[in-house]
DNA sequence: GACATTAAGCTGCCGAGGCAGTAACTGCCT
DNA sequence: AGGCAGTTACTGCCTCGGCAGCTTAATGTC
């Protein structure tokens, strides 16, 4: 199935254009919502995912967050000495690192998170319930695939320069 | 219309981390497949817009790339140096730049575009026609409500710390 | 138990993006 | 004419992500 050609491709209409742009958009407008709690947004990001899952290991959390696990430290270095967040390392296995939100910490997540829902209701102020479940799973199947051919690229041709 | 709840948030489900991580994921993926031509993805989106759009300046572009206007003279720089791209100063706003693709830089996007509608072809393999069309169209709605609250910010508590 | 292999996290370095400030220029306004 | 605001491209500086390499620890194999 070609939805893409060559000869009539015009990047506005291009799905991987559209993703950019609207990620973008939203992003540097809740980095500016974010602005003056001193904290970006991917470090409340970190926060929020700990707090839903805090068995989780930094190594989960930066491929969950595709962020790069080098800078990934420094932001928990960050967290840590805002006191927001308490490092430690496992005692099942030593490699690894436990992570706990302090009371700080777990302040920051509640009280910054009506402010993402709120944002994001509104930019889906006009779209049904419908319409936002179809989008979700369109962009949940789209993904799937993209994580598949990731992990084994197709027939790309890998040439290194 | 509320869609999304503090209660019951969860970020994995969010249209905001969906957008995120599918062009993170797609972008990663072309990035890979460009750098044996030794260029960026930006680098040949520019081409691409200029070879689109001839009369483009640098500022609209880097406005629709979303991208920053001081790094964006830098890529300039770099698709001038590698002889891709000509700049000159326009004649009738001495202000603007014109910019014009060299034949190498018209080779450039012509033999790389195959390679991106054929990735978007097959990361949408599975789906219909219809479904591409419903999800570009739901797409652009979200963008174009996400471009009308950036311009004007609504009730945005703006506190600078 | 000694060895190689793999995994997790961390560090140094480099390049690219974000931000603020500058220079040149245009159009407006009086 | 001249001043003034707004626009366009560019520069310097700083931060942060990407990448390669390292250390420590676990796993597997003999």
């Amino acid at each position: 199935m070609n939805h893409y050609d060559s000869a009539t491709y015009s990047a506005h209409d291009s799905i991987g254009y559209l993703m950019r742009r609207g990620a973008s958009l939203l992003r540097e407008q809740l980095e500016d919502s974010f602005e003056s709690a001193g904290i970006s947004f991917v470090q409340w990001a970190t926060l929020m995912l700990v707090r839903d899952k805090p068995e989780i290991t930094p190594g989960d959390l930066c491929r969950d967050l595709r962020h790069d696990s080098g800078a990934f430290t420094r932001i928990l270095d960050h967290l840590e000495e805002r006191g927001l967040l308490h490092r430690a390392r496992s005692g099942a296995d030593r490699r690894s690192v436990q992570l706990r939100l302090t009371d700080g910490g777990q302040r920051m997540v509640e009280t910054r998170l009506p402010l993402v829902v709120d944002r994001l209701n509104d930019v889906l102020a006009d779209f049904s319930p419908a319409e936002v479940t179809l989008l979700t799973s369109l962009l949940s199947r789209m993904i799937l695939r993209l994580e598949r051919t990731d992990a084994a690229p197709v027939a790309a041709t890998r040439v290194r320069s």
